[in-house]
RNA sequence: GCCCGGGUGGCGAAAUUGGUAGACGCAAGAGACUUAAAAUCUCUCGGCCGCAAGGCCGUACCGGUUCGAUUCCGGUCCCGGGCACCA
């Protein structure tokens, strides 16, 4: 053995022997019991962030205990290596997106090999590999055949100047983040798959997954948002909508860039859904989307509402925005007729009301809506109270009791009603009219894949001017992604390529163009873990999968706890119903990691583009509570605003490469350090001051492999001196076994960081024992036990070390194939126990009785305590409770 | 705005889920060893009072339930994640 812990070298020598053991492969092996360990792939962005060690890690550290417990455990690893970041990159280096992505895996995969991962690499999978997105095309061809994927116009954010369509996150206060020009809605055609046909499946199957976080299930069930209420129609008649409407069809016509820009009937039904049917009689306004029909309509003849539409336009298409958004709205001098009553009640447009959610119209019930309170106070509509609830619906400002179910009041027949007998005597009148009736909607919107961009898998559709959108057949899969483009930022470079573009209509044969909208990279993401399971297959899957699904534990954070999670589910189901697995749910287990953050610093620049700081790029001035006050570039010297602190990530600059830390101290001490730094669910500022301590904890463990060798090596054949240890030898042991039985315990609820500080006690109460304390051979036996169990139970989290003194120390050729560590109940015995006494709940006193003691003599050693005593004394006890091994609480009056 | 989490010493955290708040570690301070440095070892380390024994206060804030509350209930504030085109 070496005198000093020297970590790069062990690492090297311990990572060529799985290597040349090939010790992390696996197959399906049908007689034994299996484990898919899996961990949310990464988006190659360049280099590893600390968010992405912490994941693996854990994920390693599952992999490697499940092993030990005897599992054959497959853990694969991949590559999300579709998306925006890729162009971005081109844009800026003009380097192809493709060439920048191989590139940054190439750097990454070296980067997880070096932390000692027990991945089997035969599996690995890049998504955008014309091997695999050619089975996102065969899919969506089979879902396209099935109704399930279909073709409708959605909201996009359009850049005027770039002439192209942006991303959530390139919209910056409402400007595009390379132009800062305001940016538009537009409605384009795209592609949508009816993930709501499996609402009711989703929200049901999700009591079958008690192994996924409560909190997830329920962020997932309030997006289904699955809701009972009425559909109720409000009848119109353009005709007799007053002195305002003399409408020229031709007149403005073509303006409207909407599709909906037809001709709607002159009398109709305005269809509106509600949950508070029982406050039906309440109405007294509704209200439309500006891009829904009756709007346009309205706007032929009113420019002061086609401007009003126009200014609607403008902003985000983001729920966020929407929702925090001044509410503004405007008369759209129609008027529509209450379904029961047959008033006059008029319509408006409203900003807030969503033309692609519901039937993009909404009823307004004044009183016991909070939204439309606000709004009919700020247009001044009357409010017309109908429920009596604990608080009487009149004035301003708005109280929540407002909304609160109760009995029906001026509503006519329905007086007295309470909730649901209104809702059922109200859709029993309305249906009576064909005017309404009982429905369930859900807040889940079906799921729009296409994408005006460029590095993606292409959509295998073509365009014919004679045969219409033809899809493309499976003999001519994969529609391969040209990888030599660089685009610009205006517009999808797959449009200005003739190569990729022009084609033959597989129909007709004549002269074609190729869809050139992408998926959305969520599609890629949404069944990579079936494809790991079949290397090399022919088929998008094959009974392989059988073998390995459901993944028994998924591992990645919790900012994808709805979309990536809900796609994965939503497709699965279809794949199941397409035959193509008996899986239901992709996910048996679900650990949902906790975010790494770390401060965020930018500065905005005169367009309006944003521009971030690296956190080791500027000077931070603190305040005495230690609140940042001001932040300098270090390169410029100029101010740099602080945006808070957020999740690491590639486009905020504000991710710690965790490179550095690998290479001055291990992937040993990383990979503790980041287990030791929290639980894996709680998320985690980033702070690597404590890091030293580990590296010293790491050392010390070889330091007593070295001082001790040659004890270590007889004791672990004296099992039998076990037997004759005495006093503080029997301590020491029973130290070890405690928190033996606490770490294993955390061990199995995946709470590592209690498991690093159970691992430190136990080497803590080693080389705490002296060599004299007993006899020699009980010493021996004692540490040796003990460093045994400390060594095969820190191995799953510091691998290479515990491998190396493992083998140093003769103890096995493998810890891989060691016996997971137990627990002797022997070992844990003791004669006597402390407890605490309490006087009225506070600590007075410390007592020893006997293991064995009964109440009756723990009550009264309790009250002889002389401390105890003092607060007792002349005091009537009223009564004594004892908590076994815990303590004595002792209730006094006066 | 809506949905889901979180808030405990100077810092990361722990507390068998209602039973000694602060285990384990970092940082800091004092000391030992050393020519020196590094490394290592010993001690102190929530606040206030006290020579000490010990006492009072303390788990974001306000209130409640209980013999006993970091834990349960009601309310408030702050921070993080998501909000459908970042992944």
């Amino acid at each position: 053995m070496n005198e000093h812990y020297e970590p790069q070298a062990i690492e090297r020598d311990v990572q060529q022997q799985w290597e040349a053991a090939r010790a992390f492969q696996v197959s399906e092996e049908p007689g034994r019991e299996k484990f898919y360990c899996l961990s949310m792939f990464p988006y190659p962005s360049g280099r590893l962030h600390m968010g992405h060690v912490r994941n693996y890690t854990i994920g390693d550290v599952i992999t490697r205990y499940q092993r030990m417990l005897g599992r054959n455990v497959l853990q694969p690893m991949g590559w999300d290596a579709f998306g925006l970041p890729a162009e971005n990159a081109a844009m800026k280096n003009g380097v192809p997106p493709a060439q920048w992505t191989y590139d940054n895996i190439a750097y990454m995969k070296m980067q997880l090999k070096s932390l000692g991962f027990a991945i089997d690499w035969e599996r690995e999978v890049a998504t955008c590999s014309p091997d695999y997105y050619r089975w996102n095309q065969w899919l969506f061809l089979r879902m396209l055949e099935k109704g399930i994927v279909y073709r409708k116009t959605g909201t996009v954010n359009w850049d005027p100047v770039d002439q192209t369509v942006l991303a959530n996150e390139q919209v910056i206060d409402g400007r595009g983040w390379r132009t800062g020009a305001l940016v538009e809605k537009r409605e384009i055609p795209m592609y949508y798959m009816a993930i709501t046909g499996y609402a009711e499946e989703l929200l049901a199957d999700l009591d079958t997954l008690p192994g996924w976080p409560e909190q997830v299930k329920l962020m997932q069930k309030n997006w289904i948002g699955k809701s009972h209420g009425v559909r109720v129609g409000f009848p119109y008649d353009l005709r007799a909508a007053g002195p305002t409407s003399s409408p020229s069809p031709l007149e403005g016509e073509g303006r409207g860039e909407g599709a909906t820009g037809g001709t709607i009937p002159e009398q109709g039904i305005l269809w509106v859904f509600t949950t508070r049917a029982d406050t039906l009689m309440g109405a007294t306004y509704v209200a439309v989307a500006a891009e829904h029909p009756l709007a346009l309509h309205a706007a032929k003849s009113n420019p002061e509402l086609a401007a009003f539409i126009e200014e609607c336009k403008k902003g985000g298409t983001t729920e966020a925005e929407i929702a925090t958004q001044e509410k503004k709205g405007m008369a759209t001098g129609l008027f529509v007729k209450h379904p029961l009553t047959g008033e006059k009640l008029p319509l408006w447009v409203g900003n807030y009301v969503l033309m692609g959610y519901g039937e993009g119209a909404v009823m307004a019930v004044p009183a016991h809506d909070e939204r439309d309170f606000e709004f009919a106070h700020k247009y001044g509509l009357p409010v017309k109270t109908v429920i009596r609830t604990s608080a009487d619906a009149v004035s301003v400002p708005w109280q929540e009791a407002y909304a609160e179910h109760g009995t029906l009041i001026n509503s006519a027949q329905y007086d007295g009603l309470n909730f649901e007998q209104a809702v059922d005597a109200i859709a029993a009148d309305l249906s009576a009219k064909n005017l309404g009736e009982k429905k369930v909607t859900w807040r889940l919107r079906d799921w729009g894949i296409s994408r005006q961009r460029y590095w993606g898998t292409p959509i295998p559709m073509i365009k014919c001017a004679q045969c219409g959108d033809v899809p493309v057949p499976d003999d001519q899969l994969p529609v391969v992604l040209p990888e030599h483009l660089v685009p610009d930022g205006s517009g999808n470079p797959l449009a200005k390529s003739p190569e990729f573009l022009n084609c033959t209509c597989p129909k007709c044969g004549g002269a074609a163009q190729r869809e050139t909208d992408t998926m959305d990279t969520f599609v890629d993401s949404s069944w990579y873990f079936f494809r790991y399971c079949v290397p090399g297959a022919e088929v998008m899957v094959d009974e392989r999968a059988d073998y390995w699904m459901p993944v028994d534990q998924y591992i990645g954070g919790i900012e994808h706890a709805i979309l990536h999670l809900l796609y994965s589910r939503f497709w699965t189901k279809v794949m199941r119903d397409l035959g193509l697995t008996r899986t239901r749910e992709p996910f048996a287990n679900l650990l949902t990691q906790g975010m790494v953050l770390n401060h965020i610093f930018f500065r905005k620049g005169a367009a309006g583009g944003i521009e971030y700081f690296p956190p080791d790029e500027v000077e931070v001035s603190r305040d005495e509570q230690g609140k940042i006050v001001s932040v300098k570039a270090r390169a410029d010297g100029q101010p740099v605003e602080y945006g808070g602190i957020g999740t690491m990530s590639k486009s905020k600059l504000n991710g710690v490469d965790p490179q550095a830390l690998i290479e001055k101290y291990g992937a040993d001490t990383a990979r503790v350090f980041m287990m030791f730094a929290a639980p894996p669910e709680a998320s985690l500022e980033w702070n690597d001051s404590a890091v030293e301590g580990i590296y010293r904890f790491l050392r010390r463990i070889y330091g007593f492999a070295r001082d001790n060798r040659e004890a270590l090596v007889r004791g672990r054949e004296a099992v039998d001196a076990l037997a004759q240890a005495t006093g503080a030898q029997k301590d020491a042991r029973r130290a070890v076994h405690e928190n033996l039985r606490q770490a294993l315990g955390d061990f199995g609820k995946y709470q590592f960081n209690t498991v690093v500080a159970g691992c430190m006690k136990m080497l803590n109460a080693l080389t705490d024992l002296k060599a004299d304390a007993g006899p020699q051979a009980a010493h021996e036996a004692v540490i040796a036990e003990g460093f045994s169990l400390l060594l095969r139970l820190l191995s799953p989290i510091a691998p290479h070390l515990t491998q190396h003194l493992w083998s140093e120390l003769g103890y096995g050729s493998d810890i891989l194939t060691a016996a997971w560590p137990q627990v002797d109940e022997g070992a844990l015995q003791r004669d006597s126990i402390d407890l605490v006494v309490q006087v009225n709940g506070k600590v007075r006193g410390q007592i020893s009785v006997p293991a064995g003691a009964d109440k009756a003599a723990i009550e009264t050693a309790a009250i002889a305590d002389a401390n105890v005593q003092r607060f007792v004394e002349g005091k009537a006890i009223a009564k004594v409770i004892v908590v076994p091994g815990r303590l004595v609480n002792v209730v006094v009056k006066g």
